[in-house]
DNA sequence: TAGCGATATGAAAAAATTTGCATAACGATA
DNA sequence: TATCGTTATGCAAATTTTTTCATATCGCTA
């Protein structure tokens, strides 16, 4: 899923995933999608985008298109036809949403160390 | 999933799950295989506790047993025959597992809600 | 030693999810 | 106005997961 486990001395290892929901549509934003946001954030295209991770166009079309109706607001400009095809870019709202999960997760990342440890201490002695 | 999403003043909800691996079989304990422990504790037989959860004897056993594949150890005590029929009680493992489980639960749950907290500022504002 | 109720497990069936296929539409450029 | 590569989307197929069914074993007790 979303984490590998941590090294330890233990023989269990602690892992977790966040994810966002919405108020509008119904569903779950998984962190893939951030990854996408990236993506297109660098390829221009939802195609190309979609290829450097490995997914077919057609799955990256619709985890944007899910992602958007769960939020209720749009996450890319998508233009069709012209010279290249076409070409995709991130709206302003998604350069937000995506800086702060960033933001969001490099916390999680932190703090579970901690909260690992005492895991472990707690089956160990505890 | 596992958590419901906190209240707020946003338009978008954070969730998160946690789960263990070990390092004897591959797979995930879940937290639904706490609640089953606990089921157990209190109703001294797996079939009871499986219906006092909603779920079918089958789905219930595979979940110890897969569990237990995981952790390399046993979760259960079950013996059978008899004039009840059987009953199954928690090893002292299950019991150690079953509370450094709950008191790592309770500090996600208090935690994250800080990081929810400055993840909507950012959002709104940063 | 017959019966009861729980443990034990494979395997089929059903449901849900994911993946891939096919095909249309778009529009700047040559 | 023909071309090209992308966006756009329904739908069938394939895969995975979940659920249900069937059947056996066990051993105390009456």
């Amino acid at each position: 899923m979303d984490k590998p486990p941590r090294p330890s001395r233990s023989d269990v290892f602690l892992n977790y995933k966040i994810w966002l929901s919405g108020l509008v549509g119904h569903g779950q934003i998984q962190s893939e999608i951030f990854a996408l946001l990236e993506a297109i954030r660098n390829h221009e295209t939802l195609k190309s985008a979609a290829d450097s991770l490995g997914l077919s166009y057609r799955k990256a079309w619709g985890q944007i298109s899910e992602a958007e109706q769960i939020l209720g607001y749009s996450l890319l400009v998508k233009q069709r036809g012209g010279k290249e095809g076409g070409k995709s870019s991130l709206t302003s709202s998604a350069i937000k949403l995506l800086e702060a999960y960033r933001a969001l997760q490099q916390r999680f990342d932190e703090s579970v160390e901690a909260a690992y440890t005492d895991f472990i201490n707690k089956l160990n002695n505890g």
